[in-house]
DNA sequence: TCATTGAGAATGGACGTTCATTCTCTTTCT
DNA sequence: AGAAAGAGAATGAACGTCCATTCTCAATGA
């Protein structure tokens, strides 16, 4: 019973996880710099002096709260490899990235770039998510485009590379513009990807 | 002669302008929370207390910036009007805008995109350069087509949202990615938008 | 021609505030 | 009791902004 954890008690993973939690909707709101860690220990009910017991600086918690995202978006990739449906499932996956996700977590993106571009520690994170998801979507491509028996020309790492500059190009218009219909937008990249892979030979207006 | 002026002497206009340049680059360098006015006031050989002879806060100076690159662009994209021959014109102005620019310009857009994301007055220049661009685009596409004789079942306004989605797409990996092939890219996407246009119905894989 | 003047431009230090971080004391568990 | 966790006040540095003072130089007058 000496390992048993009560379930009430929360470990520190999971208060650090809270933290970041409370990191994520302030930076959100505020951007990294403007919000404060009072901000911060305010929003997840803890003392600004308690932080530090978790996180040893506000730069570790940007770091945290990047290196958790790289995280979690690479386990939620990993759907892709040998799925059964190709179609089906990258549907899904597009839907659930592009439409699904809740605004806030385009803002925090734009931030996650700004950042990135600037700070060497969050710009490498960054680009290794991106070298991650990228040699996934192209061995994706590769692997869909076997199982349907496709041939294209274009070679699968440079779609991979069109689906995130797309992926990314939304992203970018959600976090600017609380009405732009994300829905639409994924209806009007979805069948430039499928012509990019090859499915069927489509065009464009085949598809809409 | 009394209303002559010494050419050596700046007007107001100028000095602003070259506040901003100065700003550009700290707000580029350091982001637009980090870089104080201090600095921008170094960079411009001035004194910090003079910048508020020209900009009542830092705000302003911010959004004077934001302001003066939405103008600036939305002069280069008149050219786009009535272009004689719309493929070279068109071509030209994105290489242009997404090859040749500097990558300092495109970490400032990543600022741009953040801070517009929370900040409303950032926030609705942004949406205004976006439906500026977006209209003129449209109107392009409208003009191409017409020029060459083409009929194609995307409509013209869905052409340009893709635009400025790849385009968004590209400056996102240039500010992350300081060794990012943007030529590259750029031969990646544009016969993506040749095909949506309806350029001789070209293939993806005929144009690459 | 050359001192005088006046007005706008610029300086740079001071002020007040904010904020990340630290310190100390209290509470809560086992 | 003793360790871990938390609270919240205190600290010290950084920064935006302001302002009293100085500088520059064209206009003026003799």
């Amino acid at each position: 019973m000496s390992l048993a954890e009560p379930s009430v008690v929360l470990q520190p993973q999971d208060r650090k996880d809270r933290i970041l939690d409370a990191a994520e909707r302030c930076f959100a709101r505020t951007g990294f710099h403007k919000a404060t860690m009072q901000d911060v220990a305010t929003e997840c009910g803890m003392s600004p002096g308690n932080l530090y017991r978790y996180f040893a600086s506000k730069d570790d918690v940007v770091a945290g709260m990047t290196e958790r995202d790289r995280e979690r978006f690479m386990a939620d990739m990993v759907h892709l490899n040998a799925a059964p449906d190709p179609r089906a499932t990258f549907e899904a996956l597009g839907r659930r990235h592009l439409v699904e996700e809740p605004r806030e977590k385009t803002v925090l993106m734009m931030e996650l770039w700004a950042e990135g571009a600037r700070n060497p520690r969050i710009g490498d994170i960054c680009r290794l998510m991106d070298s991650e998801v990228h040699a996934i979507l192209t061995a994706f491509v590769v692997h869909w485009r076997t199982t349907d028996g496709i041939k294209a020309a274009t070679p699968a790492a440079e779609v991979a590379l069109l689906m995130l500059i797309l992926s990314d190009g939304i992203y970018r218009r959600r976090a600017n513009c609380a009405t732009f219909d994300a829905e639409a937008a994924f209806g009007l990249i979805y069948p430039v990807v499928l012509q990019a892979i090859g499915v069927q030979g489509m065009s464009v207006s085949e598809v809409i």
